[in-house]
DNA sequence: CAATATACCTTGTAATACAAAGTATAAAAT
DNA sequence: ATTTTATACTTTGTATTACAAGGTATATTG
């Protein structure tokens, strides 16, 4: 109760995550940084909320995983995500109706 | 699953609801129609959603019902619904709250 | 070497929109 | 007149989802 963001979160995290995947393959640990920067931090998730988003999109066939070792200093590889075809017109069609519900709000919040 | 508009309307429903009982009392089917009207159909609600949203509000002394029996040819009372000032108070938070939502997914999604 | 950040994982919980049922009256259609 | 549809309100159970809170392990920084 009271922490409204939560709410207005549903749905999008997913929608965010498939669009930063959309763009280029990256590690969980990446998403959570990325949605925080390109946000400028109005939205932040945490990590026991996009693991398990990311397991129900692959299970879904919208994602598949590779785990890479970054060229550099660092040894431990990281488990990289990349979007299927499945995966992008899932995107397509999720921001479709965002974008509907979004413009059904506006036109009520103002008059 | 697949049913995106769900899941993205969790929150903003109440938030319109708050919305319209800001602006005038109103039956809680009156608000169901209002929804689908000022949304241009984008955004239909359930009578089974609605009213335990309203039941929730009340709990939470956010919004307060009368009785009413309309002049004119209807004899049956319509359950009226009035927003209190914490509603009010509510409202502008939620929609704060929202609003940074809205900005932080367009930053996102754009780019 | 201790503390913090990175990176991944799991279980249980709270919140919410809706399906699907119900009751009852008013208006419209046949 | 009678059937159908719309209005108006109510309730129970379900699916989904973000998060809290715990965990493991490695890398980096102070």
């Amino acid at each position: 109760m009271q922490d409204f963001k939560k709410q207005f979160k549903k749905g999008v995290i997913e929608l965010t995550i498939l669009r930063l995947l959309y763009e280029q393959d990256q590690y969980g640990y990446s998403i959570i940084q990325q949605i925080s920067k390109r946000s400028d931090n109005y939205i932040e998730i945490k990590d026991g909320t996009l693991y398990p988003i990311l397991y129900r999109l692959e299970d879904n066939k919208f994602i598949e995983n590779y785990w890479k070792t970054d060229i550099g200093s660092r040894s431990k590889p990281r488990k990289y995500y990349k979007i299927t075809i499945a995966g992008r017109l899932r995107y397509e069609e999720m921001l479709k109706d965002y974008l509907e519900i979004n413009e059904g709000i506006k036109k009520i919040l103002k008059s």
